[in-house]
RNA sequence: GAGCCGGUAGCUCAGUCGGUAGAGCAACGGCCUUUUAAGCCGUGGGUCCCGGGUUCGACUCCCGGCCGGCUCACCA
């Protein structure tokens, strides 16, 4: 019941006249900031080092060493060593980085060389004296080590965690009382004081004064495993975004995908744009839409399950580029790839066809990985190495078919359904026999063409059964203009040179209308004023949608959507 | 929608053969003015996911349900 000791200090508060969530507080810098004036960033240099193990801990299936020497300074070290006793004098050798915030030797290996750094010159030449300098920052409190008459204790904001230390002396008697009997672990606080570094070298705010910013009523997940229950930490994500910092990491990194791709399309001359997401025919793609209902209108409107009808309609509109990133609703299955809810980008360029797209789609890539990933272009995902450097490989998707069923084109638009059964059964599709000639074939596909594309892949040249929004290939009437990106067995992209014969497309909703009838309730609707857009002249046009919540899984190397989504979607609590 | 696995203190986890529950962190009371997974001494804390059943007795065994994870199906 910590609950209820936290709420009885809050009204304690209240009878001492004291406001336990005050309106403001005078932020003079961000705890990143004042870290990054003091701090120089290593790059990974080598370093051979003597030094004593203070402490041993296990982190991350590895030991976390604390290291010192005669200096009394501290540094971290990472290692795989098992056998490190504490207490012991080992040389090092590793590489220095900064590991949350600490100067750290990482890849650490006990070795028989001569030693060319001490910690006291390595801390020189990365952490520097702040020299008193006064600041007023604020966080929230995630450790708290008082110490008799005196308290340590971490904060910390978005980016960084500083260390405050609270002496008596400096605080003076009745403050320091206050802050004994009323702060808990988990509060919202700010300080002002002056910077120095203690004798291990730690950058810490010596607290001249103290104000609680914001109670908090429950204790905090336990500060050594965070909090693992993965059920609370996509429930209560705020719980995960305290007390994780790799949770932190990957939605920074998800932001800063988000901003490098406006900055990259805003650049290459696109218009961000918005259109509906309430609409009144759910078309532009197969998938099955939400149902909702305005009132005042007395009309049924969808859950858009995407943009493109809209975007087109802007082509004809006469701009030229344009973008937009925003949320799609798809009424299907809920796994590791799927979200009720995901956000795509999709973009639109008069004149260009689907070659300007692939080019484009790799200059995009190149600058995604400059500008996010810090130029390493090698992800781990699902336990696959994958290298996102452009140029990506090309294959023409009956060419994959072939690969796998030993089947050219003609079987598969010219063969009598039964074979086309026939060889599904074979592959193990399930209930073939419902399935209409495009879902046969794009199920084939899926069998025995996207398990294999690992690496980043461009898919092209699509069965115009499968393809109703596509431009006819410009060599080959069964086929059309379109690809997919494929990276680690996901679809990544779809683009395509759109069709804006309006005849033709027309014809193209008709085929859809018929395959619904044949049983595929996720056929695409006929748009009947998207056909009369197309009348007024839509230009030659590439259109492309890239599906963001599956770059960041790439990019953030994770195996799950609800990893790169804040608020997955998720059933009501019991 | 189906199969498998899981749900025990605020958090991370133990819990033997069926005998009404433990540890570390967090909390509470002490000591401690450069600590850092601080340390030392002491204390409190449980709807064992929910509901039935079997049993003298159920965290444990059985049945049903809720929530989650994984795999499959569906999809991007």
């Amino acid at each position: 019941m910590e609950e209820l000791i936290r709420q009885e200090k809050v009204r304690k508060l209240r009878e001492l006249g004291i406001e336990p969530y005050p309106h403001k507080f005078e932020v003079t810098h961000e705890i990143h900031a004042v870290r990054e004036k003091y701090e120089k960033e290593p790059q990974g240099e080598e370093v051979v080092l003597k030094a004593k193990v203070k402490r041993v801990s296990n982190y991350e299936g590895k030991k976390l060493l604390r290291l010192t020497d005669e200096s009394g300074l501290e540094i971290l070290a990472l290692t795989e060593e098992e056998e490190i006793k504490p207490g012991e004098e080992y040389t090092f050798k590793g590489n220095l980085v900064r590991h949350e915030g600490k100067l750290t030797v990482i890849n650490a290996k006990v070795v028989d060389e001569k030693p060319n750094a001490t910690i006291e010159e390595i801390k020189k030449a990365y952490d520097f004296d702040p020299q008193g300098e006064e600041v007023s920052i604020a966080g929230r409190l995630v450790a708290w080590r008082p110490m008799g008459k005196a308290i340590f204790g971490h904060i910390q904001d978005l980016l960084g965690k500083i260390q405050i230390y609270i002496k008596k002396d400096t605080i003076g008697e009745e403050n320091f009382k206050f802050i004994k009997e009323f702060v808990d672990l988990g509060d919202i606080v700010g300080v002002k004081g002056n910077l120095f570094r203690t004798q291990t070298g730690e950058l810490t705010v010596e607290v001249k004064e103290f104000k609680l910013l914001s109670k908090c009523l429950h204790p905090l997940p336990e500060k050594w495993h965070g909090i693992k229950d993965i059920e609370v930490r996509y429930r209560q994500r705020y719980l995960d975004l305290i007390a994780n910092p790799n949770a932190r990491k990957i939605f920074l990194m998800r932001s800063k995908l988000l901003a490098e791709i406006r900055k990259f399309m805003t650049e290459n001359g696109f218009l961000e744009v918005e259109t509906p997401i309430l609409q009144p025919i759910a078309s532009g793609a197969n998938a099955k839409p939400f149902i909702t209902h305005h009132n005042y209108l007395d009309m049924d409107l969808y859950l858009r399950i995407a943009p493109e009808l809209y975007l087109k309609r802007l082509i004809v509109g006469g701009y030229p580029k344009v973008f937009e990133i925003g949320k799609n609703f798809r009424n299907e299955g809920v796994d590791t790839t799927h979200n009720p809810e995901f956000t795509m980008m999709e973009f639109y360029a008069a004149y260009w066809d689907y070659k300007d797209l692939i080019r484009f789609t790799e200059r995009l890539f190149e600058h995604l990985i400059n500008t996010v990933l810090g130029g390493k272009s090698k992800v781990t995902f699902e336990g696959m190495e994958i290298d996102l450097k452009p140029p990506f490989r090309v294959v023409r998707y009956f060419d994959l078919l072939k690969e796998g069923t030993g089947k050219d084109k003609d079987f598969f638009l010219k063969a009598d359904r039964e074979e086309l059964i026939k060889l599904a059964r074979e592959l193990e599709v399930k209930n073939p026999e419902t399935l209409t000639r495009a879902k046969l074939i794009d199920k084939i596909f899926e069998k025995v063409g996207e398990p294999k594309l690992v690496q980043p892949t461009f898919v092209i040249d699509f069965p115009k059964l499968l393809s109703p929004l596509a431009k006819t290939h410009r060599e080959d009437p069964d086929l059309v203009e379109r690809f997919e990106l494929i990276i680690g067995k996901m679809e990544v992209a779809n683009a395509y040179t759109e069709l804006n014969d309006p005849k033709e497309q027309e014809e193209r909703f008709l085929d859809q209308l018929k395959e619904k009838q044949a049983g595929d309730d996720e056929a695409m609707e006929m748009d009947k004023d998207f056909i009369r857009a197309l009348e007024y002249g839509l230009p030659p046009t590439g259109g492309e949608g890239i599906g963001i919540d599956r770059l960041a899984m790439l990019f953030a190397g994770v195996n799950s959507i609800r990893e790169v989504i804040l608020f997955p979607a998720m059933r009501p609590e019991g």
